[in-house]
RNA sequence: GGGCCCGUAGCUCAGUUGGUUAGAGCGCUACUCUGAUAAAGUAGAGGUCGGAUGUUCGAGUCAUCCCGGGCCCA
């Protein structure tokens, strides 16, 4: 069995990429995935839902960032002893899918569509929604995201869309859902409707420039009495000049101060705070009276065009509160077709709108003058025309926010459209209520962006006039003499009517199912589907239970599964998905949709602009894979304060991955590396053992417990930037303590027993340590731990158990303090200038109850390698007292005097009596009421350590001894370097030729057999060899040196 | 205009129920250490805690207002 190696030959720097790709190969082939899901079939289940991505866009770094996280909890749940199945999502159907189809098929616009045939159309779509599968699931999967891509779901399955009907007819059941002419978002080029929500997407809200125009609006009758014969205007202010067209009423606040004044024989009426705008164009006016909004009420004008002069109830002076005085002239000018406001103040002064624009945003015959022109064209036109007229008193451009088409990124315009909505204000109150059952992470989000959202939630538009979607469900007759209305929500109903079992939902399948009226005696009216089509997010919102075909299938395997125990996405789909599968989930089950959700913030470059393909302003994901491996960027994304909701700033050149590889996937790989290149040299396997009794062992046994318990506690919460925080702390007591302090007794001999310690507790540490970061670093992990051990993944192990490790708080503690004490002691040699190789005589610990240092001595004395160290208790001469007050029982009872208190203790003015009561200016302070501290005394060798209130003291005198030993360890470390140098394998032999003066020959006399052993030398010879090479050795010394392998 | 989040060292961020001299990591500089480590240790420089007012014996922390940034809404 001797030279036996038990593991892997490494190498000493990690080539990360290398490793990774590897081990994604391994799991391909070992199908590790399934394996682990096959492992838990019949656990307790944790349900996960995986926000479906539109697949004809390309993965960017969001995406990955979110799949980070979707990877990370499910694979701790799964260790937890949970199944978490991970179904990937596509979201097929929509506007972004359509516009993706019209731009590859080279058209535009409905009328084209459906000269090219909805069936075409709809089947191109069907092919370019799944262009990026292949992309996608490659970058999944060279990010370690484990997901089951052949199990998954497509919003455009037929079972799929037989949930989301259901879900129609359930809310229509409910009688939540109605048809109505409403002022909505609208896009003109996509030529439908836009959800509200759909306005607030990403960088939907841009500056725009438009023109301003103030008008006037001539008056016919009014009782005010105005003082002159005058003609009276209303000045009115727009900043859509092509909406005064269909101008059907004016309005003003009650309680607004409006003035009245005349200028070249005209009479002007606006508001009074806003006069001064218009110094310019109102210059010389003279004010004639002031009047209430509420008087203003009522006035009749002269419609500025006769489009629709005979409009009923038309062309008077409305009040509305939602008129101020912030910008414009305190009057509004209203058409009821294009502004939701406007709707409303008219409908309730029973004003009947008119939308003279067509689907494609141009107006249509009723504006003879404008007729075909787009809105936004016409609006310099109309501009003209109304200057011609005299009728534009101030003309100016205006800069505001406007919302623009997420999808085809034109100007949106308000403008009434039928649609179907869901009547979700009647439910909001329900939402706000169930949302408070759900665990936001960042917690603000709950009452904060969400919360908020709910409480002002509005109806919500579910229909679009478009192609590619589920159908809406309604069957209408096409007779409105004979009304009658159907909702189907399932295929067996529709086959039951319609006589035939539907194969495909989409149109123009569905819209062919047609059948006589039942309700009409002449059997000559149609049951015919109403045009429209869902709204995407209605689908993404039922994918809770259409993934699983609830309640067709699956029926009591939801009904116990929901809601979902866990969900993570980018902070705006608060407004989006978040929020869909809220109201869907309430107005059906009344449930919240899911328990725990992580908001994540927004991936910036240095400059905090998003990252977008045009500017290129971040590092291809190729390059990160290539260079730093997707554990780096796991772990850049994962330690970051993104996940709570902040946002993060990556740069080009990847120095953040760069660093998260450089501080944690290095050191760790690097205690693996030493553990193998010690435990082949020696020829040891290595075994888990948690009883070791050196208390190195045990210390770093004590500090993986300790990191395997924050993990735990951490990913419990959700907190994953937590958990990856407390791993730089452990990484630091292994590397740096423990392997540092242990390092001799990986070179002693295997059959001693210490060593074998050694090597089976770093052993135990880096399996344990693997399992616990096996979420955080999947791929690092997997190579470490299966290199370690002949198992086939870390992956497939449970969550590993503390109960095993030694369990000794206190020792853990003491430890700790240990290494404080020798950071002291290394800080007062750097302040004298002392470097570590030069023994030193001794190292004092002064302080109350440290007894116990005693048993530590040793890794003290070696890492401040002094001869001695003397524990006191009392040691006056490093230390005095000082009193501190406790000032949280103190300062309510002293008041102001506490200043001259803490100025007393400062100056030792204070005497501490034999019943430990404290004396101090006219005071008795009780034992509680002040702390004792140590404060070394000016002018000594000391450090203190504050919270343990312990000293430490170095003696700093070198005599001759001292001296020769430190030379000892120089030549010792020179010998070493030179090996090093000479790229010598740590079990070549060596002979050594030194040559120097005489304090390095006496150094070699009394040290020869320390050096030599040390040194694998088998001879040291005091001469010179043409190969000696002149070294400097300390400040003070050099000498001559060549060594040469036997 | 409103809501939410944020503002602490050059950078990224901690900062407990308010408590005495505001911390960490990175970066920088110097020195040191090394039978694993392109690693590590020690130290240094670097802060009007965005500003103001208030509450309090005492404010980075609480309140109010203001300024600046981000997101969202009107």
């Amino acid at each position: 069995m001797k030279n036996k190696k038990y593991y892997p030959e490494i190498e000493s720097s990690v080539s990360l990429p290398d490793i990774e790709e590897r081990i994604l190969n391994k799991w391909a082939k070992e199908n590790t995935f399934s394996e682990s899901l096959k492992k838990r079939e019949g656990s307790s289940e944790f349900v996960f839902y995986d926000g479906p991505p539109f697949a004809n866009g390309l993965p960017h770094y969001g995406h990955l960032l979110t799949g980070f996280v979707k990877d990370i909890i499910p694979r701790f749940q799964t260790m937890k002893g949970n199944k978490v199945d991970r179904r990937f999502g596509w979201d097929c159907h929509g506007l972004p899918a359509e516009m993706e189809s019209e731009k590859e098929l080279g058209i535009s616009g409905r009328r084209q569509i459906q000269s090219l045939g909805v069936e075409n159309f709809n089947n191109h779509c069907r092919e370019s929604v799944m262009k990026y599968t292949k992309e996608w699931e490659k970058s999944v999967g060279r990010q370690a995201r484990w997901v089951d891509f052949k199990n998954d779901y497509k919003t455009m399955d037929l079972d799929y869309m037989e949930s989301v009907i259901w879900a129609f007819k359930q809310l229509w059941d409910k009688g939540l859902v109605y048809e109505k002419d409403r002022v909505m978002p609208y896009s003109w080029k996509a030529e439908t409707p836009l959800s509200n929500f759909e306005t607030r997407l990403d960088d939907s809200y841009r500056e725009r420039k438009d023109p301003a125009v103030t008008v006037k609006f001539e008056i016919l009758e009014t009782d005010i009495n105005l003082k002159n014969k005058n003609k009276t205007f209303l000045l009115a202010w727009t900043t859509t000049p092509w909406t005064l067209p269909s101008n059907l009423a004016c309005a003003v606040g009650n309680n607004i101060d409006y003035e009245v004044i005349s200028l070249n024989k005209e009479n002007y009426i606006i508001a009074k705070n806003i006069l001064e705008n218009f110094n310019e164009e109102l210059k010389g006016y003279e004010k004639i009276s002031e009047i209430k909004g509420k008087d203003l009420v009522g006035i009749i004008y002269k419609p500025m065009f006769s489009y629709f002069k005979e409009n009923k109830n038309s062309f008077r002076v409305l009040e509305a509160d939602f008129v101020n005085t912030d910008e414009g002239t305190g009057i509004v000018h209203m058409a009821p077709g294009f502004g939701e406001d406007d709707q409303m103040v008219c409908e309730k002064n029973n004003i009947k709108l008119v939308c003279p624009v067509d689907d494609q945003g141009k107006f249509t015959k009723e504006i003879t003058d404008f007729e075909g022109i787009n809105v936004f064209d016409a609006n310099e036109k109309i501009i003209s025309y109304l200057k011609e007229k005299n009728i534009i008193i101030k003309k100016e451009s205006y800069l505001h926010n406007y919302p623009h088409s997420w999808i085809t990124d034109e100007p949106l315009i308000y403008k009434s459209v039928n649609s179907w909505y869901v009547n979700v204000s009647s439910f909001k109150k329900r939402m706000v209520e169930l949302n408070q059952e759900i665990n936001w992470v960042p917690a603000h989000i709950k009452d904060g962006t969400f919360g908020k959202w709910l409480e002002g939630a509005r109806d919500w538009s579910i229909s679009r006039n478009r192609f590619w979607g589920s159908p809406i469900p309604v069957w209408r007759s096409d007779d409105p003499t004979y009304p009658r209305i159907d909702v189907y929500g399932s295929l067996d109903e529709l086959e039951k009517d319609f006589g035939e079992r539907p194969k495909d939902l989409h149109r123009p399948h569905i819209d062919k199912l047609t059948r006589v009226n039942p309700d009409d005696p002449t059997g000559k009216s149609i049951m015919r589907r109403v045009p429209e089509v869902f709204d995407c997010w209605f689908e993404s919102g039922s994918m809770p239970f259409a993934q699983v075909h609830y309640p067709f299938e699956n029926k009591s395997w939801f009904e116990s599964h929901f809601p979902a125990d866990f969900i993570v996405e980018y902070i705006g789909q608060t407004r989006g998905w978040f929020y869909t599968m809220m109201v869907l989930s309430t107005a059906i089950f009344d449930k919240p949709p899911f328990k725990n959700s992580i908001s994540h913030g927004i991936v910036l470059d240095t400059k905090g602009v998003k990252l977008s393909k045009k500017l290129r302003n971040y590092p291809e994901p190729e390059k990160v894979w290539n260079k730093y491996g997707a554990d780096s960027l796991r772990w850049f994304f994962c330690a970051s304060s993104i996940l709570k909701g902040q946002n993060l700033q990556i740069d080009m050149e990847g120095k953040g991955i760069a660093d998260a590889q450089r501080l944690i996937i290095t050191p760790l790989w690097n205690s693996f590396y030493f553990f193998c290149l010690y435990a082949n040299a020696e020829n040891i396997s290595a075994k888990e053992n948690y009883a070791s009794d050196n208390p190195l062992d045990k210390y770093a046994l004590l500090k993986t417990k300790e990191l395997i318990e924050n993990i735990n506690e951490h990913l419990s919460n959700y907190d994953i930037a937590s958990a990856c925080q407390s791993v730089p702390n452990f990484i630091d007591a292994i590397n740096n303590w423990y392997i540092r302090r242990s390092r001799p007794r990986f070179w002693k001999h295997a059959d001693n027993n210490d060593s074998k310690n050694a090597y089976d507790t770093l052993y135990t540490v880096l399996i344990n340590l693997t399992k616990a970061l096996s979420p955080l670093l999947p791929l690092i992990s997997e190579e470490i731990y299966t290199k370690l051990t002949s198992d086939k993944s870390v992956h497939l192990n449970d969550w590993p158990d503390t109960k095993v490790f030694p369990s000794d708080e206190d020792f853990l503690k003491k430890m700790d303090i240990v290494r404080d004490i020798a950071s002291a002691g290394l800080a007062i040699r750097k302040s004298n200038n002392i470097r570590v190789r030069q023994p030193l005589k001794e190292i004092t610990i002064a302080g109350d109850k440290i007894e116990w240092i005693k048993d530590f001595e040793n890794y003290i004395t070696e890492e401040v390698n002094t001869k001695k160290i003397i524990v006191d208790e009392n040691s006056d001469l490093l230390y005095r007292n000082k009193i501190k007050i406790n000032l949280k029982k103190l300062g309510p009872k002293l008041g102001k005097n506490i200043g001259k208190f803490m100025e007393a203790a400062n100056n030792f003015q204070w005497e501490i009596n034999s019943d430990k009561t404290l004396s101090i200016l006219d005071e008795k302070l009780q034992e509680d009421e002040y702390f004792i501290e140590k404060e070394s005394l000016p002018g000594t060798e000391t450090r203190e350590i504050p919270e343990e209130n312990i000293v430490v003291s170095l003696n700093i005198d070198i005599d001759k001894d001292l001296e020769i030993e430190g030379i000892a360890r120089d030549i010792l470390r020179a010998i070493q370097s030179k090996r090093k140098e000479l790229d010598l394998d740590i079990s070549d032999k060596i002979i050594v030729n030194i040559f120097g003066e005489q304090i390095i020959k006496d150094t070699l006399d009394k040290f020869e057999n320390y050096i030599s052993s040390n040194s694998l030398a088998e001879t040291i010879i005091f001469s010179k060899t043409k190969n000696s090479e002149e070294i400097k050795i300390s400040d003070s010394y050099k000498l001559d040196l060549s060594i040469n392998k036997i």
